[in-house]
DNA sequence: TTAGAATTTCAGTAGTTCCTAAAAACTGAA
DNA sequence: TTCAGTTTTTAGGAACTACTGAAATTCTAA
């Protein structure tokens, strides 16, 4: 491996972390270098660049690619492959957060969808279904507040995110000052009332 | 193993979902099942449901423990160790976000922070560089709004997820009204400029 | 202090994942 | 169709992780 200095260490972090990320060392190192590259690379100078032998550079690009984290392009009069990483650090975000939630997240969702539907249960179930009804409505608010926020344009995400807690303080005061005018600004009533709230309910 | 029916799926779906969670089949068993279980459960009585070795549940519980996952209790006139899952799903999903920020995301944010104090740089490393920057910029901006909605009660938290998209919208609206009535609800002016932007200006 | 119950550690084995080198398959030009 | 360059698949060894039973340690009540 012979790459800048903070490239290099960049690329070995994310190869220690890959174990973490749930992907390997390989998977980590090559997404890192496409990462921090100017330009697109092809797998031999991936494997170049890295020591990994050429399979393990193609296994790592495919498992990169399911996972929507690269791009392949095709220089004119070269039909090797080329590989990069998104520019856009919030595109990676959204894609990372979505690729997750499909490996992490739905698979779960089913199952405890399936285990809701279930009718006569008995005994010991009887309290599980309950545990699981609230496991549920949790990670359906969740994700479908994920939905929503991954719809949204960055700048607009990124506001939200710096201010954080006040987002709540200003809708309260918000609130109040509709109320004072008779300013009707939504269509439906917000859900604040607890009787609107599944999770604090689901074992009541 | 012979449990209820529903636990018994629960329990399963768990423990193949453990490897794509960063954590063994034994571990996400031993978690599906306390979470589940209405009382607090020894480790025999682990082993027993589960057919797991006595030394395997004591390792697994080691584990969770270290997830801050399990409580650990102690009943009268018995000097076993008993553990359950706490109950609050919302104080669950609080103590899975800040374990996995702690794991997976501060020693990459350390690395970056490290990255960026370099002064110095040449070649291939400016680039390097500002991409560092950029990300970092996000996973800080990110870890910062998660500490700041840690924050809320879950009542609070519920109901902005609920609203989802619709808090941009109102925010919105919020400050024409307070506009219009020259009304000042905010002690410093929203980021909502891009020049205070971090993430659209550190490449420029 | 000690018996014995409960828990943890350890060493060995089984199982899984990672990685390479070689073979096979694919692609576009001649 | 052939050929050379390129990519993917495969088989097998290395490295790592998971699991068990036994031994060692810790703990508590008498």
């Amino acid at each position: 491996m012979n790459l800048a200095p903070l490239t290099q260490r960049f690329v070995l972090h994310f190869g220690e972390m890959g174990s973490r990320w749930g992907i390997n060392r390989t998977v980590g190192q090559i997404y890192a270098l496409l990462y921090v590259s100017p330009q697109a690379l092809n797998a031999d100078e991936i494997g170049d660049a890295l020591a990994f032998s050429r399979s393990n550079v193609s296994m790592g690009l495919k498992e990169l690619q399911s996972w929507s984290l690269v791009r392949l392009q095709h220089l004119p009069n070269d039909r090797r492959e080329y590989f990069q990483a998104p520019e856009d650090v919030w595109a990676i975000f959204r894609t990372l957060a979505e690729e997750r939630r499909k490996r992490e997240i739905d698979p779960t969702l089913s199952m405890l969808r399936e285990a809701l539907m279930e009718s006569g249960v008995t005994g010991d179930d009887v309290h599980a279904q309950a545990r699981m009804r609230q496991m549920h409505d949790l990670i359906e608010l969740m994700t479908g507040w994920l939905q929503d926020v991954q719809k949204m344009d960055s700048a607009t995400l990124a506001s939200l995110m710096k201010m954080g807690a006040k987002v709540a303080k200003l809708l309260d005061a918000k609130d109040k000052v509709a109320v004072s005018l008779g300013f009707k600004a939504r269509a439906e009533p917000l859900p604040f009332d607890k009787a609107h709230n599944p999770i604090e309910t689901s074992l009541a």
